[in-house]
DNA sequence: GCGGCGATGTGCCGTGCGTCACATCGCGCC
DNA sequence: GGCGCGATGTGACGCACGGCACATCGCCGC
């Protein structure tokens, strides 16, 4: 089933492609649809294709060396992921699980491959990505260094945040408390007590379904490790 | 000062370069020795070159939010670093430091941009190493993500292991228990005790200066959890 | 030799938080 | 409505480990 080309123009990979090529990929391209928790691409896989997220969701996510699960990154409308193995041939490093009801494309991994590299800003635009998940990973990992686990679901709580254009800033459908426990190598039970003392002292908000951080500077204060329980 | 050109020839990014472009490129590389401890490259710092290690060794070292060191990645001699804010002009997101007095070549901006997205072989060299290094920081990770101290330094241990050519798995020059406890978000005390415990199983053995895995299989359970202090 | 410094080894104490256990809530489905 | 299931909240217990304090060791310079 060959995907509509609006639809390609809307990823990003594609920006600097000729109609006619993007025709051409149209057809070639098969579109399929995903529910939540269901898996997109298992880990150790290989010969696995270009995917490109068209609506929904999904998150990377890996195992520990003695079998727990770890969030590690989201992949957003417009993204494509499973580019790695394409690039070095090996076998993809992380699961790819949907964590909303998804629209995915997937292109076999010969096009790929030429896609990303025929052309000089193909090639950049890849280096770029790859490059913006490098940064990613090393704020993540920066929030995974501190040492209280009350700080680091302080900090993943900032990294979840958005400005919105009113200037509020809102993390919008937030994960479970157990989704950010996975994240930050926590319990399930040390992410709900830390929502709960800042619930308390008003520096997060629930609105609705959504978080609104009404303290920015104390929730920064609170990953310092100067607010916290036990310390005023 | 002109880099000697066997130098460069031993500079992997190089690798399918014709000698007139080496030649040249070397007239405009500058080489610099630096001291172990000695920052290469500053965290936040744009406009740097790319450089490349050429004797010695580096490694990527970031602060948490409040403001404790975590060790990341290393450099080893042929690798080229400071790729990422060339790639997205962004300023640099880590540091780089001298574990071992070294030898660095730097190429400029400008050049070092046309060098790695001019052809489409060496931009996939460029993705080729981004791509590792995205692998190990995903290593790295899972390691981080392991619920207790003792097993996150067995794991790191495990990651820090080569191969010999006669079998045996050996960690040459290893870091000072300080930087491991940095890498895997411990304190120095817990590394020097797990080590005790691993010593005194003779799971690994002091060689001289290096280190040896004698029981591979025992650490590789001790990673798990299954063997530990108080398990038996 | 000696002095200095960084790396290592070890005891002890206090506590943060992982874990178990159970109550409650909210939502979709029949 | 009522049932079931996943998400959330909360108390209690115990221990691993972070932090401090101090001893020791090895190496380098002189």
């Amino acid at each position: 089933m060959p995907i509509l080309i609006p639809i390609l123009q809307g990823l990003r990979l594609f920006d600097s492609l000729p109609l006619a090529r993007l025709a051409e990929l149209s057809q070639t391209m098969t579109e399929r649809k995903v529910d939540r928790r269901e898996v997109v691409v298992k880990r150790g896989e290989a010969n696995g294709g270009l995917g490109f997220l068209i609506e929904g969701r999904l998150q990377t996510v890996d195992f520990t060396l003695d079998g727990k699960e770890v969030g590690i990154d989201f992949v957003e409308v417009g993204d494509f992921f499973g580019e790695l193995s394409i690039i070095d041939d090996q076998s993809a490093p992380e699961y790819v699980i949907a964590v909303a009801p998804s629209r995915i494309a997937m292109l076999d991994r010969e096009r790929a491959r030429e896609l990303m590299f025929s052309t000089p800003a193909s090639a950049e635009a890849v280096a770029r990505r790859l490059a913006m998940r490098m940064r990613r990973a090393a704020r993540q990992r920066s929030v995974l260094a501190l040492p209280s686990s009350f700080q680091r679901v302080c900090a993943q709580l900032g990294l979840l945040t958005e400005q919105r254009p009113d200037g509020q800033a809102v993390i919008q459908l937030p994960p479970t408390h157990q989704e950010i426990a996975i994240m930050v190598n926590t319990s399930r039970e040390t992410v709900t007590r830390t929502l709960q003392f800042l619930l308390g002292l008003k520096i997060v908000i629930r609105v609705g379904p959504d978080l609104v951080v009404a303290q920015p500077d104390t929730l920064k204060q609170a990953v310092d490790g100067v607010v916290g329980p036990g310390k005023g």
